[in-house]
DNA sequence: GATGATAACAGTAATGATTCCTATTTTTAG
DNA sequence: CTAAAAATAGGAATCATTACTGTTATCATC
């Protein structure tokens, strides 16, 4: 039946567990390398998907055209500068409440949101 | 200097002014195509580029791997049916008030947000 | 209206992230 | 231990998008 163990992806699931930038597959290959030398890049895509459709991951797409991965599954909102491209775990409530004002002229069904907030992180700032 | 006129450049325009579903990129091709039967993809690609940056339309990114342009650039959210994939303008009020709540415990500058709700489109609901 | 500079074009090659394919290796139930 | 099934490495393929190049269209100036 389904899914053996590999690993692999307990490598790729336990380095994203260290880190808090949300990295993109490219940064896990070549972190989990370190460890793997000859691990392929399919290997990582793929368990990169299988984890996070098992909700043991979140895939952020953030726009730049890759998509970045959290270990952090709980559920939060992301920062992106729009200067570095770092991307920030941000420290709010909920805002299911807009789901309903989503709704409220809407025929169909709202299941949830997606949403980011972009603007000049810390860092940046001081350079403007 | 810079911007000459260009037919091509009207038609992707008053072709995407025609169309309320947010046409992605191959489609603007395959419709442009029809008065400019050698008009090429570069050509489609570019143009939409050049017109968001200078805000005549909006590029989405809906997450579905391929951009989504608008002609309705007045500040609107959208809708994404997860099982047809269509995009559906909503008819709701601006959310600015969500950028103070994520600014309160963050230090760096918030400019704006992304946002956009997901679930099934009224035709997609009937089939559950 | 002709001329020349340059923006825009068509066509095509290149890119970059991601997915797919296949023969081989690991895992695991019996 | 063995055999079925899942996972892997390595590489080819895909798909949206961008870059390159020689030709054509636009447009200000003559």
């Amino acid at each position: 039946m389904a899914l053996k163990y590999s690993r692999q992806r307990e490598a790729i699931k336990s380095f994203l567990m260290t880190r808090k930038d949300h990295p993109s597959a490219d940064v896990v290959y070549d972190n989990v390398r370190k460890e793997f030398p000859n691990i392929s890049l399919g290997t990582v895509y793929r368990n990169l998907t299988l984890l996070s459709d098992m909700g043991e991951l979140l895939r952020l797409r953030v726009g730049d055209g890759m998509d970045h991965f959290d270990a952090d599954t709980s559920p939060h909102y992301h920062f992106i500068c729009q200067h570095c491209g770092k991307v920030i775990d941000l420290d709010m409530d909920s805002l299911e409440s807009i789901d309903a004002i989503a709704g409220a002229n809407f025929s169909g069904q709202i299941k949830g949101h997606v949403a980011y907030f972009y603007g000049y992180c810390e860092d940046c700032t001081q350079l403007f």
